[in-house]
Order: C-alpha cells, then sequence, then structure tokens
DNA sequence: CGGTATCCGTTCTGATACTG
DNA sequence: CAGTATCAGAACGGATACCG
C-alpha cells in the first residue's frame, strides 16, 4: 500500500533565502490538491464554518445557509464525514433527530476557515472597489 | 446605489459566552459568499499560493499548475486581477511577456491560504485514514 | 425529520484552432 | 509567448417524488 514508483513526496520544505518555502506537489493527483478542492468547496466552507462550538441539526444546518438544496447539504456533510471533518450522530427517536459536529480534526481545520471568512469580511469593500475599477475600464475599451 | 431595503449588514459581531462570534449574512447573494467563492476557487487558490515573493509569468504558472488548462488560467487570472488581488504587467517586447503578482491586497490574502494549504499538508494522512475508514464500513454494509 | 433516487437543465471545463 | 474564440462532453446542482 506504501507506493513503489515514488509516489507522494507530496511536498517538500525548502529554505531559500531567509524562510522557509513550501513546494507542493504539482501533481494533478496529488492529495493535497484533492483534499483543497474538498475543504475548499463552496458548500463546505460554510457547513464547517457554521459549525462552531454546537452541534446543529440537518434542517438548522439548511436553514442557515440560504441557498442550499437537500440535496447538496446532504453531499457535503457525506463527504465531510467520510473526510473525518464532521460526525453524524442519529438519535433514535421520532421523529428522527441527527446531529452534526466537527470532531477534533474538523477543529482544528475551523479557525484557518474562519479566518478566511474573516479577510473576506474585512475586505470585501475593498474587492468590490477593485471590481468597479476593472469594470469601468473595460467598458472604456 | 446604498441599499434601501436594509440590505448588506452582511454580518454582524456578536459576544457569547467569552468569545466573540461571528454571524454572517445568510443571504445566497451576500457579498461575502461571493468573494468566498471566487477565492476559494480550486484554480484560485493554487494561483496564490503560488505567486508568493515572486512574480510569475503565465508559462511558468502553466508549468506550475498540473492540470490546469492555457482558458482555466487565462480565467482564472482575470478574475483574481478583477478582484485587485493579482496584478498583470504586460512588458511590450517580442515574444510578448507577461508578469503576475500578488498585490498589497492580495498579499494580505496570501498568508491565510497558505495557512489553509499547510493545514492540508499537515493533516492529509489523518484524513486518507478518515477516508479508508469510512469507506470500508460503507463497503460492510 | 432526514434523508435517497431520478431526471434534467445549466454551468464548467478541456480540446482545438487561430491571432497579435 | 500569451492569449481569444468556439464547441462538445462532463460535472454540478436543483426540482421532484418517494421512503424509514
Amino acid at each position: 500500500m506504501e507506493e513503489g514508483t515514488s509516489k507522494l513526496p507530496t511536498h517538500c520544505t525548502d529554505t531559500d533565502g531567509d524562510y522557509a518555502v513550501l513546494q507542493w506537489d504539482t501533481r494533478e493527483d496529488c492529495e493535497v490538491r484533492q483534499i483543497l478542492d474538498r475543504i475548499a468547496d463552496k458548500w463546505s466552507l460554510l457547513v464547517i464554518a457554521l459549525l462552531d462550538r454546537r452541534s446543529l441539526r440537518f434542517t438548522e444546518l439548511r436553514r442557515e445557509i440560504d441557498g442550499i438544496s437537500q440535496r447538496m447539504l446532504t453531499v457535503t456533510l457525506r463527504q465531510l464525514e467520510r473526510d473525518g471533518l464532521v460526525s453524524r450522530t442519529v438519535h433514535p427517536v421520532v421523529p428522527p433527530r441527527v446531529d452534526y459536529e466537527l470532531t477534533p480534526l474538523g477543529r482544528t481545520l475551523h479557525s484557518t476557515i474562519q479566518s478566511l471568512v474573516v479577510w473576506t469580511e474585512q475586505h470585501q469593500n475593498e474587492i468590490a472597489r477593485a471590481r468597479s475599477r476593472y469594470d469601468i475600464r473595460s467598458d472604456a475599451s
């Protein structure tokens, strides 16, 4: 199961100048690239960000994430569960109750995601201005 | 242009317990959601991460990002340029030379993106194990 | 309530051909 | 070299119907 053809060095840490440089695997099928695609997903990001602090039920998540369909929430939660980032707890009651919460691994990711969200909130006006500038220039062309 | 129907509070910072809680706009057309979709994009993430330290030419970026098509690199770079995250410099020489580099705004985003990449690298094995566990359970069902 | 299964339009993306 | 334009196939994602 360990690779035979030098598969998966995945990244190497290198020193260039006076600080560490991260050089990741350039291959498309690289593990890191695949995982990034998953967690940087439109819906995954929101689910992880919302599962801060307390567990949420399926319907609560759906209500919080405007625009998500039942199908996409299910798909997203299954992926996150598969990746060990979210845990799913079924309470055997009627009507059914299912709680989702971050696993310890998921919680370590949460802070990084949160800083991405915070960055976006703090810079949204700057980005909006940049877009206006760009669009005006394009119109003038 | 300022909203008339209480548009765009976009997020409010709230205190609950002993630390700040971020509650963002749940609306789908919210600015933050749109921007997150852009920067958390599969290719954008990689471009921003690669543009650390030095500017890169179009072809250099294409070589570094395995699997990206010319079209998608162009599209991605235009979006990042529009958002004011990447600057495009055309050198009037033959053959043409175009350099891309992070703007100051882009550089502030870079560190956040980088920590996402680092998180992924550090936890890829843990995720791979979680996936195996999940897949084995599913097979057994 | 919390799903699954299916259908089907839209969107994304790569391949290809062409250009300044 | 660094693109643009076009097109077709694949993937995404919503709507709907149904189930434990």
